[in-house]
DNA sequence: TTGTATGCGTTATCAC
DNA sequence: GTGATAACGCATACAA
């Protein structure tokens, strides 16, 4: 692959006249520049950009640790913070943690080796000492680290508020609440709190189960779901932290024999797109995916310029309401 | 951020035997290693990756470009690149072209700049010689470009054959058949062909709709079956090109009063996650997507190490028989 | 067993 | 307007 010395001597000029041109810099005779594009043409010369990045001290790479792209939350998200990073010239690193401190870690030290300018955490296994240390831009998803990490999440506190005062508008005695492990510190475990706060207060009999939301394990969501109905089978309200664990408590519903929502009200969260593909439609509490990636963005590269910015960034929820109650 | 002079000057030696400790190469003093160790762990030293990559002429970077990670098949099928790219030490490059060829074209030339080991292609809007002539090691996916660019398919005629039979053997006798954009070239395009083959030989009426199936819009699918079901309200069974358009014609089915699969049976391709929870669940011809992820890591590695490798691979489908048809 | 010098491809500084 | 040269952080050939 030619390099800027090729391009020069082909040229019969300085390689700092090529870089000149490149980077449209300082002063150049109109028939140098031409003579130099064309030489760049002829030669299909691409600038390296680890050599560029080296010297710059900036690779214009972002790295996004997420448990999974292929959970629909995840999938998205990384589909709009590649948008977004694309729009300022950066590059996304993807990595999947599949929930293992071990991977999780290792991938941060190799981030932090190709010298990324920033890293989004979506994963979150390790202990806060972890990430304070790593004095790379970073921004947080869904946990707060400490004063000086930026985080960005919706309004969990408000998305358990909505769901849960949904189901007990519509008339549910017995409402189960699904959701991730509480043991992780997730700000997203405020939707329980808002569940069992208002649940407490109506004086609503319920039931909270724990998964591992973040790991993409079908057998388990079955299982579970399969296990509450059982154990419970008066319940006749599901709030799920996630819209898959909706899809899949309407499944065994179903398969239970029970009919949705005359049975059983179901509510997801998220509102992904799966949400509005299957039948019937999810009810759920939409997290405004694309802002969370687009911030995300905006935040490393305001650490990057030394911007000031907002270190909590909680973003609006809102009830969709649909088939499944 | 500490270098690997930093490292030697503290520790009292030179930058070469840094290095040799750090890529455990030569003869070292036992002492000096564990020194060298120790002063790299005070320093929280971290190799530059950049520039050994521009040193070493290898980025271990490869670059994955695909229509959008948030349709679900490219998004399992990213989640298993990664996998398998982590396994040998390669980050990836998430590049969503959208379906757009200026930002595909981009995103190739960006990729050569950043010196990739290599590309997978999974997304296809440029003309052929546009992908001949990037002499980086690629491999492309549900696409033959040439004889020597290396790529992975499953069996599509296969697939489209054993889809269209089993509608056939249920006793289905007005088929619709949704497809990608068969102007594309894709391999995918045998399935089609297979359907309207296996259609005309048993004299079975039949229909075909192309949409732009790679982008994932929700709408357009919506419309495209909506209309379907009203030009040809005795359609009997539905082969839809991915199990997301699957999940449509189910949702708009039941929305026209049609039972599953009394009245229409259906049949999707892929056999994303989604399909196993999605009530009915649906009948799909499995595409092996881990095996296609692992393959093209491999395939990119083979190039990259002048290994011998197999141009055309061409991977078995199956046929997964669930509650839609 | 360890150190010195050179180059990877680029850009910035300074000189002409 | 243009060119020579040093530096970015690292690994290697060659010396010692």
């Amino acid at each position: 692959m030619a390099t800027i010395h090729d391009v020069a001597k082909k040229a019969g000029v300085s390689v700092t006249t090529v870089s000149r041109v490149l980077n449209n810099r300082g002063y150049i005779s109109e028939k140098t520049r031409n003579n130099v594009f064309r030489t760049m043409e002829e030669l299909n010369y691409q600038p390296n950009e680890l050599a560029r990045s080296l010297l710059r001290k900036q690779s214009n790479l972002i790295g996004l640790i997420i448990p999974n792209v292929s959970h629909p939350f995840f999938s998205e998200l990384a589909s709009y913070v590649e948008y977004y990073a694309y729009q300022q010239n950066s590059k996304v690193l993807l990595c999947n943690s599949h929930m293992d401190p071990v991977k999780e870690k290792e991938y941060i030290e190799m981030l932090k080796r190709n010298r990324v300018d920033g890293i989004i955490m979506g994963s979150h296994t390790l202990e806060v000492d972890e990430y304070r240390n790593l004095n790379s831009p970073i921004v947080t998803i869904d946990r707060q680290i400490d004063e000086n990490i930026p985080f960005i999440s919706s309004d969990n506190y408000r998305g358990g508020q909505l769901a849960t005062e949904l189901l007990i508008q519509k008339g549910c005695r017995k409402i189960a609440h699904i959701c991730g492990n509480l043991k992780l510190n997730m700000l997203a475990n405020q939707r329980t709190q808002a569940f069992e706060e208002l649940t407490g207060r109506h004086n609503i009999e319920h039931v909270t189960i724990q998964t591992d939301m973040n790991v993409f394990d079908q057998k388990q969501y079955e299982h579970i779901i399969h296990t509450l109905l059982q154990e419970h089978p008066d319940v006749d309200g599901i709030f799920s932290t996630s819209d898959i664990i909706a899809a899949f408590a309407i499944k065994e519903c179903v398969r239970a024999g029970k009919r949705i929502p005359e049975d059983v009200r179901i509510i997801g969260y998220d509102d992904v797109n799966a949400a509005n593909w299957i039948v019937p439609e999810i009810t759920t509490v939409k997290q405004p995916i694309e802002e969370i990636g687009r911030l995300a963005i905006e935040l490393i590269r305001k650490q990057l310029e030394d911007e000031s910015f907002e270190r909590q960034n909680i973003l609006p929820v809102k009830l969709i309401e649909r088939a499944t109650t």
